[in-house]
DNA sequence: GCCGTTTTCGGCCCGACTGTTTTCAGTCG
């Protein structure tokens, strides 16, 4: 069993208990080892062999046995247990929005309800409203979060919602009572989903601003409003908390409603140690109520013996530490990124000619272009045959012989077949000035045959890069199962490229196994895997993803500059 | 259930908002 698993049973394991009432403390001990076993560098069967789980902060006795019996047996009793107390539907009532634990174990005992469907029902037939802690609004509440629940799965891809949040705030700055005002949250640390949009103002009259924003154009419905806080709806289904808070609160407040709740915690505790309470209004001596002020969030770090975390990869994996230490790495930005690998064209299933998206990688800066259309196994793609592929090298270098300061690679997005061989010999190959390797058929496999795969293809001497690793599709469809270690491994030993796939789908390479790649010195290409002018333009979703991965520009395989990639291009074809 | 340059017991991060309550529990982030 591995350990994504493993987390999410200590995970059900944390819901469970809070569901039955124990102690939230018991919980939350079941949470953090959960998050601790995902995040593990190590391999859990070596720690349990080894006998060291319980040398790990966060796990002591009761989660080393129940780790150790996962790994050993596959099963847990406790965990069999729990879950045989406990109805399925009890999990999919949990998410309605308004209800947690306690008035789902309410619904469950007083009214027998397991399911959304009886929920629903029993709100229709008026039967929550003389529950204890329940009432006429809290019964209307559940039925709307049903519908909210039943409409959408209540996740949105990061360039949906940072498109409204932008324009939400492009707003809001006009208005005059607005000091300050930024994204926040999940948004502002580039999650690839969020649940919502977080955006937080300063100004001195709360009351002014949120009227503002409530009459903002797109907003459908407001849901909550206090004193400082504002919940509304947008017509697409989103909610948007605005928060407003004085100008002199402000970088306390955007620390904290930036996150992650992890951070934020890690945060808390890290100052406790040192005489200070942090919370949304300030930094406070803890023998008193006096204030330390700072003016923006970086002197909120420094005021705590920290460098400026970007928000980005606010996890508490690690940052603060380093933050600490002084060593947090210089995180690659766009204008680190000098060529596009990765495109598609007329001649497979690209809507743009060769030249249209070599002139539009060129107004964006870019240097060079990797053209790698589908190979021919890619028939659904319009994959290219020998012919084709002569053709396009032929139009490729006469555009290169007009070009000036540009280049166009001539490459191939090879489909990696079942075995692991690629779909076109080596004398097809070898011409190519890259080679992207990639999936696109037979998800299927167990994860040992899909590892054995991408590893002999990584072994090929004529890949250059493996194409979106795993296949996922955010919002629609899990990757194949897969060994990434072992990938990563690979490509480390064969001296190849892994891709971060940039379209907002796939952001695959995960930003969790980049940093992985990176402590392995595996280079990562943010491809755009563009199909038009505009997708070309996704690359800023992959440098998001490489920065929370801690990438640098370094680490990065297309930020070196033209020449020198005409040289790693020339040198590493087949050559090693 | 975890943890300890205060501790092996008694803590465990903190605050806004809502709705149900007559002072607070539950939810959420």
């Amino acid at each position: 069993m591995d350990r994504k698993e493993i987390s999410r049973i200590l995970n059900e394991i944390g819901v469970m208990l809070e569901l039955i009432g124990e102690s939230p403390f018991k919980s939350r001990a079941y949470y953090n080892g959960a998050r601790t076993v995902e995040l593990l560098k190590e391999d859990i069967g070596d720690l349990v062999a080894g006998d060291r789980l319980k040398d790990i902060k966060g796990i002591g006795k009761a989660l080393d046995e129940k780790i150790s019996e996962l790994v050993k047996t596959g099963r847990l009793r406790y965990y069999d247990n729990l879950k045989n107390q406990i109805p399925e539907g009890l999990f999919e009532i949990l998410k309605v929005p308004g209800l947690g634990p306690k008035k789902v174990r309410t619904l469950y005992e007083k009214l027998s309800i397991t399911t959304l469907g009886e929920l629903e029902y029993s709100c229709i037939e008026n039967r929550l409203v003389d529950l204890p802690g329940f009432g006429e609004k809290t019964q209307q509440k559940v039925l709307e979060g049903i519908q909210y629940l039943k409409k959408n799965r209540g996740r949105y891809l990061y360039p949906e919602a940072w498109s409204r949040a932008e324009e939400l705030i492009g707003a809001m700055e006009k208005e005059e009572e607005v000091k300050h005002i930024s994204a926040a949250g999940s948004l502002r640390r580039k999650s690839e989903t969020v649940k919502d949009i977080d955006i937080l103002a300063a100004g001195y009259d709360a009351e002014a601003i949120m009227d503002k924003f409530e009459a903002l154009p797109g907003i459908e419905k407001t849901v909550e409003r206090g004193s400082s806080k504002l919940g509304v709806l947008l017509e697409n289904g989103i909610r948007v908390d605005l928060r407003v808070v004085s100008p002199e609160q402000y970088p306390f407040a955007l620390h904290h409603f930036t996150g992650s709740k992890e951070h934020n915690t890690a945060m808390r505790h890290r100052s406790k140690g040192m005489g200070y309470k942090i919370n949304e209004y300030g930094i406070f001596r803890e023998d008193g109520d006096e204030g330390v002020s700072c003016a923006s969030e970086e002197e909120f770090f420094k005021t705590l013996g920290l460098s400026f975390i970007p928000p980005e990869i606010r996890e508490n994996t690690g940052e603060i530490e380093a933050a600490e230490e002084g060593n947090l790495p210089s995180l690659v930005e766009a204008a680190d990124i000098k060529g596009l690998f990765h495109v598609h064209t007329v001649y497979s299933d690209g809507s743009a000619s060769i030249e249209d998206m070599a002139e539009m990688a060129r107004s964006l800066g870019a240097e060079y272009i990797g053209i790698s259309d589908h190979s021919r196994s890619a028939y659904y793609a319009g994959g290219l045959k020998e012919d084709q592929i002569k053709r396009q090298r032929e139009e490729i270098d006469r555009l290169n012989g007009k070009l000036r300061d540009f280049r166009i690679f001539a490459g191939i997005e090879s489909d990696i077949l079942p075995d692991g061989s690629l779909d076109y010999p080596d004398s097809i190959l070898e011409k190519f000035d890259f080679v992207i390797a990639s999936v696109h058929s037979n998800f299927t496999m167990d994860r040992d045959s899909m590892t054995k795969r991408l590893v002999r293809a990584l072994e090929n001497p004529f890949v250059t890069m493996l194409g979106h690793p795993t296949g996922r599709l955010l919002l629609a469809r899990e990757g194949y199962p897969v060994d990434l270690e072992s990938v990563i491994e690979a490509a480390a030993e064969k001296g190849k490229i892994i891709e971060l796939n940039a379209n907002p789908y796939r952001l695959d390479l995960e930003w969790h196994w980049c940093r992985r790649a990176k402590e392995r010195g595996v280079k990562i290409s943010i491809n755009p895997d563009a199909h038009n002018l505009e997708g070309l333009k996704d690359i800023i979703y992959g440098v998001n993803a490489a920065r929370k991965g801690w990438l640098s520009k370094q680490d990065v395989f297309n930020t070196y500059p033209l020449d020198v990639m005409v040289d790693v291009l020339s040198r590493g074809r087949g050559g090693e």
